[in-house]
RNA sequence: CGCGGGGUAGAGCAGCUUGGUAGCUCGUCGGGCUCAUAACCCGGAGGCCGUCGGUUCAAAUCCGGCCCCCGCAACCA
C-alpha cells in the first residue's frame, strides 16, 4: 500500500496584482500544512499557481505595448520570487497559460458539454464604449454609468456558453449538509447555505469581446471566462483527464485554502462544474479571514498595502511566518501592526523560546563543556516535560487538521513555558554548586534539551529555518522529518556525548523604539489627520492656486500617471498626476485647474513633479477641480 | 422584521451546548532568581460579563424586548 496522500491547494492569484500580505497569508498556511504532512509521513501534493488570463491582462498589456504573456511571465515571477523568500516548499507551480491546463479546460467543458450541462445563450451586460469594457447591473453607477471612467454606458447583448448550474442546487446542498467538514468555518458555511437557498442562475462561462483566454473548441470567437479557467487548475495540475496516476493519488484535494471572498466560487460554482462532470468534489475548502493594516482597511488606493518582500528583510521570514498564524484564528479578520509584530517577536520568539534554547545550552557548556549530558538521574519533576509531549503531539495534530494554527502555536508555548518553569524550579546553576549532583544537573539539562528537540519538530512546519538551526544547536542529527505522527510522541532520543553545535541567539531581540523609528515614514504616511480640527496658520501653509495646463502627455510604462506642464503665474512647471486612468491628455490641455504649488518636489517614475493636481478622488475614477476659464494663472485659492 | 456572527478587565480573546468559583495572552504594579537574548519565575491590581425584563434557590451562561458593531451584494488572499 503506498503512503497515505495529502493535497492541498492555494487559490491560484491573478497576475495583475502586486503580491501583498494577504497572498502570503494564505500560501504560508499551506505551506505550513503542507510542510507538518510532510513530516509525518505523508506523500504531499501542495499547488499554488498564477491565473493570467482575462480581460484586465489583456488591457493592462496593451497599455504597456507588450504581448499578454509578456506580461503575465513578468508578473508571475514576482509571485515565484517571493515564494522563494518565504520558504514555500510548494511541490508544483501552476499557471493557467500552459498547456497542461488549457487542455484540462477543454476537457473539462466537454464533459460539461457532453452531459446537456453547457448551452449557447446571450449575456447581458452595459458596455462603456470608450473603455471597450464590460460591467454586470452591479458594478455600474448610478445613472448606469462606467464605474472606471465615469461615462455612460449602454446595455448590450453578446452571445454566451452558459453552465447550468441552477440543476445543481439541490445536490449542493445536500453535499454540504452531508459533509459538516465540507466549508469551513462554520459560520461561513450559513453564509453559503443562505446563498444556494436563494436560488442559483445559469453561470455565463465565455466571452467573446476579448481574446486572452482559451478559445472554445469548436467556436474560437468565445474565451472560457474567468472562474472556469481558473478554478479548473486544481484537476490541471494532477493531470485529470490525461491519464496521470498523480489524478487518482491526489484527487478529490484534501483542502483548498482560500480567502473568504472566494469562497463562494469553490464551494459551489467549483463543486456544480465537478458534479457536471462526473469528478469526485474536494473534502473540505476553508476560507480564512482578512487583513487590515494598523487598523485600517488595506486597499490599492491608500497605497497601505504591505509589502511582503520588504517586511522579511526588516525582520525574518520566520518571525514573519510565525506572526501571521499566530497572532489570528485563521477563520477571523486580524490586524497587523509592527508593534504587535515586534512584541510576538520578542515575547515569543526571543524571550520564550530563543532565551530558553540559550540559557540551556549556556549551561551545558559551561557545566559540561559542550558534551550533551547523560539521563541517569531521573526524578519526578521531569515527567513534567517527558509527560507531556505525548499530549502536545496529539494536540497539535488535532489543531492543524483543522487549520488551527494559532491553537498549535499556543499549546507549543504553553510547552516552551511549561521548560522555562522547570529549569526555574530544578536550579540547575544551584546544582552544579556541588559536585555529588552533577548527574542531576546532566538530567535536568538533558531534559530540557530532548524537549527542546521535541519543539524543533513541532515548530519546523511553522518556521523551518528556525528548526533547522535548533537541530544543528542541539546536535540533532536525524533528519526532522518522521514516519508516522506517533514518532512525534517519542521522547529521550537525543544522543547524549555528542558536542553541542555553535551557539547563537536563534532570534535576537529587537529594539522596539529603534524599530518603530526606523519604520515611522511608513506609518506617519498612513496615520489619519488631527480629531478636534486643525489651526488655520496649518493650512494656510498650503498654497493652492490657479493653473492653466498648457500641455499634457502619457508617462511611459505608466498606467495612472501623466505629465502635465501648468502655467501657475510662472509660466509653467512639470506636475505629474495620477489621474491618467480617468483623463486622456487632450481631455486636460486648455483647462484652467486647481493646483497645490509649495509641496516638495518628488520624483515619479524619473520625472519631477513640482506641485499637486488637485482632484475629488474614489478609487481610479477623479474629478480635477475645474475653474472658471477666465481665472488668471496664479490666482490664490483660499 | 432578509440571513448569519458578535458585544466579557486598558487591548485582543476563551467561557455560553451540559446554569452554581469569570479564565488566557499582552500591558500595568510589586516580589524572586541570576543559568540566559535587561531575559526567566511568582504574586497583586483591574470586569455590576451591551441594556431592560423574565425563568430559577442560583444566569456571562436559558427565554423575551431594545441598543450598537460586523459579515453575506461586485473577479483584488
Amino acid at each position: 500500500m503506498s503512503k497515505k496522500s495529502f493535497y492541498i491547494t492555494t487559490p491560484i492569484y491573478y497576475v495583475n496584482d502586486k503580491p501583498h500580505i494577504g497572498h502570503a497569508y494564505t500560501t504560508v498556511a499551506a505551506d505550513v500544512m503542507a510542510r507538518y504532512k510532510r513530516m509525518c509521513g505523508f506523500d504531499v501534493l501542495f499547488l499554488t499557481g498564477t491565473d493570467e488570463h482575462g480581460q484586465k491582462m489583456e488591457q493592462a498589456a496593451m497599455k504597456k505595448g507588450v504581448k499578454p504573456i509578456e506580461l503575465a511571465d513578468a508578473n508571475m515571477a514576482r509571485f515565484r520570487d517571493l515564494w522563494k523568500t518565504l520558504n514555500i516548499s510548494n511541490d508544483d507551480f501552476i499557471r493557467t497559460t500552459e498547456e497542461r491546463h488549457k487542455k484540462t479546460v477543454l476537457a473539462m467543458f466537454k464533459k460539461m458539454k457532453d452531459a446537456g450541462d453547457i448551452y449557447l445563450g446571450e449575456y447581458e451586460g452595459w458596455y462603456c464604449t470608450p473603455c471597450e469594457a464590460y460591467w454586470t447591473e452591479t458594478q455600474i453607477l448610478d445613472g448606469n454609468v462606467c464605474p472606471d471612467c465615469g461615462r455612460p454606458t449602454s446595455k448590450m447583448k453578446e452571445a454566451s456558453y452558459f453552465f447550468r448550474m441552477s440543476k445543481y442546487q439541490d445536490r449542493i446542498l445536500e453535499h454540504i449538509e452531508k459533509h459538516p467538514e465540507f466549508i469551513r468555518p462554520e459560520s461561513r458555511k450559513n453564509e453559503i447555505v443562505s446563498f444556494v437557498r436563494e436560488g442559483l442562475r445559469d453561470l455565463s462561462i465565455s466571452r467573446v469581446n476579448f481574446s486572452w483566454g482559451i478559445p472554445v473548441e469548436g467556436d474560437p470567437d468565445h474565451v472560457i471566462y474567468v472562474w472556469m479557467d481558473a478554478l479548473v487548475n486544481y484537476i490541471s495540475a494532477v493531470g485529470y483527464f490525461s491519464g496521470d496516476p498523480k489524478a487518482g493519488e491526489f484527487w478529490p484535494a484534501d483542502v483548498h485554502l482560500v480567502g473568504k471572498d472566494i469562497l463562494r466560487f469553490h464551494t459551489v460554482y467549483w463543486p456544480a462544474m465537478l458534479m457536471s462532470a462526473g469528478i469526485e468534489l474536494p473534502k473540505s475548502v476553508f476560507a480564512h479571514g482578512w487583513w487590515t493594516v494598523e487598523g485600517k482597511k488595506m486597499s490599492k488606493s491608500m497605497g497601505n498595502a504591505i509589502d511582503p518582500d520588504w517586511l522579511v528583510k526588516k525582520f525574518s521570514r520566520d518571525s514573519f511566518r510565525y506572526f501571521l498564524l499566530r497572532e489570528v484564528p485563521f477563520g477571523l479578520d486580524g490586524d497587523f501592526s509592527f508593534r504587535a509584530m515586534i512584541h510576538r517577536i520578542n515575547g515569543d520568539l526571543a524571550n520564550d523560546l530563543g532565551n530558553l534554547l540559550s540559557r540551556t545550552l549556556g549551561m551545558v557548556q559551561r557545566y559540561f563543556g559542550g558534551t550533551i549530558p547523560d539521563y541517569n538521574a531521573p526524578e519526578a519533576a521531569d515527567e513534567k516535560i517527558y509527560g507531556a509531549l505525548p499530549t502536545l503531539a496529539d494536540r497539535v495534530e488535532g489543531f492543524l487538521n483543522a487549520q488551527a494554527f494559532n491553537k498549535a502555536l499556543t499549546a507549543i508555548w504553553e510547552f516552551v513555558g511549561a521548560m522555562n518553569r522547570y529549569i526555574d524550579e530544578t536550579q540547575p546553576w544551584f546544582l552544579a554548586k556541588d559536585p555529588e549532583k552533577k548527574d542531576r544537573l546532566g538530567s535536568v539539562l538533558y531534559t530540557v534539551m530532548d524537549g527542546l528537540r521535541a519543539v524543533s519538530h513541532f515548530i519546523y512546519p511553522f518556521m523551518p529555518e528556525t528548526a533547522e538551526a535548533m537541530r544543528k544547536q542541539l546536535a540533532e542529527e536525524s533528519p526532522v522529518n518522521v514516519s508516522s505522527p506517533e514518532d512525534l510522541k517519542r521522547v529521550k532520543t537525543l544522543k547524549s556525548g555528542r558536542p553541542i553545535g555553535e551557539t547563537k541567539a536563534i532570534f535576537p531581540r529587537i529594539d522596539e523604539k529603534a524599530m518603530l523609528e526606523e519604520l515611522s515614514p511608513e506609518k506617519e504616511a498612513a496615520e489619519a489627520p488631527s480629531e478636534s480640527g486643525i489651526e488655520y496658520g496649518d493650512f494656510d501653509k498650503v498654497e493652492i492656486k490657479a493653473g492653466k495646463v498648457l500641455a499634457a502627455e502619457n508617462v511611459k510604462k505608466s498606467e495612472k500617471l501623466l505629465k502635465l506642464t501648468i502655467d501657475v503665474g510662472d509660466g509653467g512647471r512639470t506636475i505629474v498626476s495620477g489621474i491618467a486612468k480617468t483623463y486622456k491628455p487632450e481631455d486636460l490641455v486648455g483647462l484652467t485647474i486647481a493646483v497645490v504649488t509649495n509641496l516638495k518636489p518628488v520624483k515619479l517614475m524619473g520625472i519631477e513633479s513640482r506641485g499637486m493636481v488637485l482632484s475629488a478622488t474614489a478609487g481610479d475614477r477623479h474629478n480635477v477641480l475645474k475653474l472658471p476659464d477666465e481665472t488668471p494663472a496664479g490666482t490664490r485659492i483660499k
